[in-house]
DNA sequence: ACCTGAACACCGTTCAAGT
DNA sequence: ACCTGAACACCGTTCAAGT
């Protein structure tokens, strides 16, 4: 684990949210956003109402819980209503797809947390059911439809898990880079493929390729039947 | 967090390894497959070697790369040479990805760990090489490959640690069945979409679902052009 | 009945002191 | 020079005791 970083306090906030669940929560969002999500503990939060870490307990079952609350707050920023547009939906889907990723990647150290998150509440169903109506609009079979949700969304989830942990350089022996230059330096007896290659897997933008996976996923999961 | 477990002690484990870095990422691998993942702490290490915690840090700089090591001697145990068999190279290539997949989902809790760990080793850079191959002997495009690869080794990854969540159901109020049990009481009035397609969304098996979609992410690649 | 201080059982990491 | 005990600064969770 990386140095624990100083309590901030309560700085520049508002009037102090009551305790209870939808209060906690709010304290929660209020730390991740100035810190870090790790920096989000039940004991933390319980010092930032003055009062013991049993008292959290009274409210959220446990550390998952919270982190499920947390994000499904999260989701519930994200604009649903952009079919109104005169894009096409696999447009529409595209975008949806990348704010959601945005949205993972805003808070220092989400991302790389949410894999583990598994969140069900009513905002992410309604994100489910608007990724499920674009690709239905987009002339996806059904069945295609129910399969490639999943896929989609874990796709999402993962990019914004790989990318965060990137962004996030503090040291300078970054896991991403590691992998990086020992690419640069495979050579072609052990790894063929790669030196061949070598040029093309780092190329083009975050962006290009964000919109490129997105693509291939949406195309892929367009045109394979699934089994009777 | 779950309640910890009784360490077990080396039980039947054979003689000791020595104090040094191949030797404490052995009795991490057996610590790993005796309990779980989570169980392999730099302090459970140092106790099982019967010295501080500090000892430890001789040989390995932080929990990061301890980890790094697990996964990349755990990698090494993959099948890398079925190119021989009869089967085209994209079932080769598809059964690569599913052995992979069933690797992480081995030792409890590890696949949920992964998706942070990011691997560099040469067993990793052998894997990617691998992948690379079969996608090109599959006849993809050199560029399409290159970008694909990633996709496809992010989704093995992701899926792992899915999966691996829902398997290891210790309380009865698992996060996955949440997400089931809420889809399954969405209304058509909220949800219209899921209720469109919910006796779809969670037919097939696992395998043929993990099959489907490993087949559409390798149609979606072929199939994709990557932007000039 | 509702809340919480204190305790239990752990973490990762560092550093001064020992061999 | 090499190793490590002890300390620092935290965790999640529970439970007995207080209001």
């Amino acid at each position: 684990m990386s140095p624990r970083r100083v309590p901030v306090g309560r700085s520049n906030r508002a009037a102090k949210p009551p305790l209870n669940r939808e209060g906690i929560v709010t304290v929660a969002l209020q730390i991740m956003h100035e810190e870090a999500f790790e920096s989000v503990t039940m004991r933390r939060l319980a010092a930032e109402f003055q009062t013991g870490p049993a008292s959290i307990y009274v409210y959220i079952a446990n550390v998952a819980e919270l982190r499920g609350a947390i994000l499904d707050r999260l989701l519930g920023g994200l604009d649903l209503n952009r079919q109104a547009t005169s894009e096409t939906a696999r447009e529409v889907l595209i975008g949806l797809l990348a704010d959601y990723i945005g949205m993972l990647l805003g808070p220092p150290s989400l991302a790389r947390a949410v894999l583990v998150l598994w969140p069900s509440g009513p905002n992410y169903l309604k994100l489910i059911d608007n990724v499920l109506a674009l690709l239905l609009l987009d002339g996806v079979p059904p069945r295609q439809a129910a399969w490639g949700v999943d896929q989609l969304l874990q796709h999402a989830t993962a990019t914004a898990a790989e990318h965060g942990t990137r962004v996030d350089f503090s040291e300078g022996e970054r896991d991403g880079y590691r992998l990086r230059s020992a690419i640069e330096e495979a050579t072609a007896e052990d790894y063929p493929a790669i030196a061949k290659l070598r040029g093309e897997l780092f190329s083009g933008t975050p962006g290009q390729r964000l919109r490129w996976q997105l693509t291939a996923l949406i195309e892929g999961i367009a045109g394979t039947a699934v089994p009777v």
